[in-house]
DNA sequence: TTGTAAACGAAAATCATTTTCATTTAGAAT
DNA sequence: ATTCTAAATGAAAATGATTTTCGTTTACAA
């Protein structure tokens, strides 16, 4: 996707379009895979002679409120996001071996909502599903 | 479920019975609820005159290891322990008011599997699915 | 009853994440 | 182009959950 599709976000909720923000942008951009603040530190030290962690941390976490990045679950209970622009209630498949994050739109919560609620008695709400495996790439190596 | 089924547990794995693991056991099994580390702390502060914090964490990791507890994924990403004792791959659902886990075996996978290994041409190794809602007790409450 | 590995508590360490606050900067207004 | 100001940032410290260390205690088998 292009960048100037996330300085639009950022200029719809006012925030500033500064050197840190765009080499955040540029590095999510380059790969599909998710990062933690502190790989995303250690990129953005090597282009700039002074750059914090919590900058990174803040920046994060402001790109999620406005929507333009997702975060994954491990199992270490870290932070970890991804660019992700989608609005609606979806899903994300996680290459195991190269972090890659892939959209999955795809979901028939509807049998199993059913089968929850007859069996339970109870009201399903949300769901959260994430599917790991080996991306495209990573099956052909 | 009856406590002895977990002391055969710690048993068969050679952990000891030790009054400690016997009152988590006890907490645990008492309410169908998830608990953090924490929260079972203050409940042994009770009982106990002597209770180390790190004493709540090695049991609850040791007996995630025997399979006697799973934990659940929350936003926070704290850790939240529950007693469960089925070995197969399967999810649960989560009240969102009164913290109680049913475990949910049903689960058609399958559709989204194929999905997703058609349209991303990766191969889906294994899923995570956490459903949150509303209990029976606490819809009629 | 005794011996011993396992369990435990207290204290400190670790480490990811957040807060504070003084300084700098992006971008709008002039 | 210059000025202004709220937003952004870095440095340092704080926070808070979780883990490690290590000396003491305990479960339980012999
Ligand atoms: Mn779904
Ligand atoms: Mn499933
Ligand atoms: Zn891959
Ligand atoms: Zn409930």
């Amino acid at each position: 996707m292009s960048l100037d599709h996330y300085f639009i976000q950022l200029a719809n909720h006012k925030l500033k379009k500064t050197p840190k923000r765009i080499e955040i942008l540029r590095v999510m951009n380059s790969k599909n895979t998710y990062f933690s603040p502190q790989e995303l530190w250690a990129m953005l030290k090597e282009k700039f002679q002074k750059i914090g962690l919590p900058t990174v941390y803040r920046i994060l976490q402001q790109f999620q409120e406005i929507g333009i990045v997702a975060s994954i679950q491990k199992e270490d209970n870290q932070l970890y996001y991804f660019l992700c622009s989608i609005k609606h209630s979806h899903h994300h498949f996680i290459c195991r071996k190269c972090k890659k994050v892939s959209c999955v739109e795809y979901c028939d919560f509807e049998q199993i909502k059913k089968s929850v609620e007859e069996q339970l008695q109870s009201k399903a709400e949300t769901h959260f599903l994430q599917i790991e495996g080996l991306c495209k790439d990573c099956l052909e190596s």
